[in-house]
DNA sequence: CTCTAAACGAGACGGTACGTCCAGTCTTCGG
DNA sequence: CCGAAGACTGGACGTACCGTCTCGTTTAGAG
């Protein structure tokens, strides 16, 4: 026999149990995710996966982020232009969404129940920032715009991400910008 | 013993089979759906579910249809002014969100491969109509809207359908109309 | 449409539906048939198997009768010779054996609670016959012989049905008459 | 709440399985013997008895041998005389058929296909056994006996066990040894 | 450097539901 | 009334996973 490999532990099995449940979840897509075939594919035990998250959905989220690295929120663009740094959010988003796929944005969704909301603050926080430069740049008169307006955007790709099988657009998104976006903060 | 109701068939077998789906669907709510509890609720095997349903997400479908009738598109409102038909039909799309509670829409979303945009044709549809008839009471200059925008105040109250907890109130309605529709349909 | 024959009727479609339960014995084998299977081959419903047959082993061992005719007692052989004769009766009932199969045996042996002694009085009966013809002929001195001797061959060449999983050979059915069978009716 | 026992395993958890089987066959008889029912009279699952017994006709066979203790092979009987041990090993298969009832032997013989000759090569070993003690004891002048003669007595104990509804009685027994047996051992 | 507590790997356990098959009965319609 | 067709109530099948528990083995870190 081969000589084993030391026994993985701490964040270094962490690891290698959430790029199994990134694999399976390429696999065997979301609905026929199971911790079996997780634990089966990490070479471990179930209860390892229990031990660090206590549902399907809690592993598969971390598993995302830790494929997917930091938030939008931590690289807010700054192009220089009001549009362009709203176009980029918008992509980062879209880019995301061809990442995950669908089936695991809704199976993800269903199995939380709350938290869902965390995710509009964060968004209006980001585009505050960018209103408030475009502001300074002179672009626009004032950075006093509704929430409403203000997350529009993000609002409108989100319900693409949702309900639309096939992935999002580039004219999609500058359809959002240009008809929709900047009409209403440009008021008038 | 008692004298026995003659055997349930057809038609009227499907209503109570419908109506045991809904009963369950509000007893323990679709995560805990099984077709084995709406088997038992309306006394009968699943084989009868299966025979008619492929799954649980298109029987649940089904009882949902069954409970609230017909489409949006079969009632469209007319109530003289654009503004309260907007409002109309948006209040109509919040109430069937309350009747049929969030965890449902996820998780039939979640099970559904496709099929999820016809949603979107509806619903242009139905806005068409009631631009229309705004350009021929002269309350705004043309129909000619793009599609993007006619769908604006639906697809707005369907991301708040999907990611929001509670249930939606009138001044969010509102203000989807008055700050976000109306400004673009005016235009300048 | 083709011009339908007129439907089927009385004692031609009782063949046919003995002749689909055989058919269907071969195809599947006994643990496997089915009153729908059978009813399906026979192009008609279960209910008009059980118009005719109670359960399952009823039918088949209407089949087999259907099939293989008259039973032993309704061709006793008369070769002139006692070992002759007895060896035919074995034989007869290693032919059938043969025909049927064991997990059909064993099957309906299972299925049906009684009757199954009556078995026992027509080989008793069948080998009373031969004997008083040997005793006749002159080649046994009585037909005073105990029932337990009487059946011995055939009760060993049950045996061998039941309990071998190979068909029988001509060595058996000639060991069991002249080591066993003639040594005790000759007697000391 | 009541201090749980420990949850069962292994040796002591199978045993608890094979008495349930053996209770339900009890109480149900062995055509409605279903697993889910020892399942549930064992308060356990039906993976537990699938991990074990491929199928009804494994689980009782085992439940038949954890019930009885070994084989007859194990308990030869050595009374002092050829006439007695031959009644001794027919009262141990003549007891044991009635506690096991009629409606098992034939259920399990139509569910498990092969392996039952093996039963043939236990009978010959131990009435080896019991003709050469015979012999030793100048009681028969050769054990050098034909395997049909041998195993005779128990061939014909089997049949009556597998077509008599009724259980065996001890004239039954007698006759077999006084009347086919032993004649045919003392031979002239 | 030894000892101990925790984590790991493996898999059994008690349990729920799946989707399918078949039994046996009932209903409808056509001949 | 019976044949043909098929739907109905009901029960069990064998499988897949769930989340928990238990076992023996490593491994790190405290004393």
């Amino acid at each position: 026999m081969p000589a084993e490999t030391t026994r993985r532990r701490g964040a270094a099995l962490e690891a290698e149990l959430l790029d199994a449940a990134w694999a399976e979840l390429a696999a065997v897509g979301y609905p026929k995710l199971t911790m079996e075939g997780v634990a089966a594919r990490a070479r471990t035990g179930k209860q390892v996966l229990y031990r660090r998250w206590g549902n399907r959905a809690e592993m598969v989220i971390a598993a995302l982020r830790h494929r997917q690295g930091g938030s939008v929120a931590d690289r807010v663009p700054d192009t220089g232009s009001l549009r362009e740094d709203v176009l980029a959010v918008l992509r980062m988003m879209a880019e995301r969404q061809r990442d995950i796929g669908q089936d695991v944005v809704h199976g993800v969704l269903a199995e939380i129940g709350e938290q869902r909301v965390e995710v509009f603050d964060i968004m209006r926080d980001v585009m505050t920032t960018l209103l408030e430069r475009a502001v300074d740049r002179g672009e626009i008169p004032t950075a006093d715009i509704s929430p409403r307006i203000m997350t529009l955007p993000t609002d409108l790709v989100r319900n693409e991400i949702v309900m639309r099988s096939e992935p999002m657009t580039e004219a999609t998104l500058v359809e959002i910008v240009d008809e929709v976006f900047l009409p209403l903060v440009r008021g008038k």
